[in-house]
DNA sequence: TTTTCATCTTAGAATTGTTCTAATCTATTG
DNA sequence: CAATAGATTAGAACAATTCTAAGATGAAAA
């Protein structure tokens, strides 16, 4: 992982029909190289530029949204208004803290859900959301 | 429920400080009238607008938020980028539909949801959310 | 009543998150 | 290296929502 760490997103991207470009591999860098982490498209970009990393918000989008069609990123909705990028893609749920607004993971066998509900008929069900929506015992947040 | 139909809502009204006025009578009426309903701002304004009752955008997301926060809705993000709000205030979960875009609920007692995750210390649960995404068995969605 | 005043509603501007456009750049292939 | 399909970009456009501040209206007092 010192040596040729990005031989394999390389390979990734190929497989999938797309360059890898200086971009997308610095993107992959912050996204992946250091274990499970949820960001916003702001929350990237701001990264990116820190890293002195040249890229635009358009990039970002793009990026976010390609790496999510080829199954390297998780999309959760929690917040109407943005959308998080989850780089952890095991079958697991979330935790939603109300007053920092952040995501935390929670296993699935953490959570007892044993069956589900009868699906209307000619559907199927594609995935579905845990979100335990949790808060400071002390805090109530305003927006509630 | 005939004639004194909004005798309960203009007195729910007034325990929060909130006037019963025409347009928030008139949307309570919209949203309250017929079962349990699932709607978006933009939807409930066009509602407004065919029923031909005198009321502006603005005043749409005004109530709506005002409800919420006096309980008499509940709202569900399964979308980013709009919030939906459902009038059934039981304890019940949703399928979101992935082609049409449409919630329907369905009871808590149908999914076995026994147990919780260990909550992070000093905080405690608001809420669970349980989105089951269906869509029809042949289709699949081109924003997957 | 009429007056008063806090609260409501409103049009339109502003904000936010995201996607689009069309011009320029770059990675890959021959 | 040249050609070209695909990538990146700045900025415009867009969609959902909130804000602003000016005029309207419901409730309570006089």
């Amino acid at each position: 992982m010192k040596d040729r760490p990005y031989t394999s997103l390389i390979e990734c991207l190929r497989e999938a029909g797309l360059r890898p470009t200086r971009q997308r591999l610095a993107l992959a860098r912050l996204l992946f190289d250091e274990g499970d982490r949820h960001v916003t498209a702001e929350q990237l970009y701001a990264e990116a530029r820190r890293e002195e990393i040249p890229v635009s918000l358009a990039t970002i989008y793009n990026t976010l949204n390609q790496f999510r069609k080829m199954g390297l990123l998780r999309e959760v909705v929690v917040d109407s208004g943005r959308s998080w990028f989850d780089t952890n893609l095991d079958d697991h749920h979330h935790f939603f803290h109300e007053v920092s607004g952040t995501l935390t993971d929670f296993r699935t066998e953490d959570l007892a859900v044993k069956g589900l509900p009868t699906i209307p008929a000619g559907m199927e069900v594609d995935r579905v959301d845990v979100i335990v929506r949790i808060r400071d015992s002390r805090q109530t947040p305003s927006t509630l």
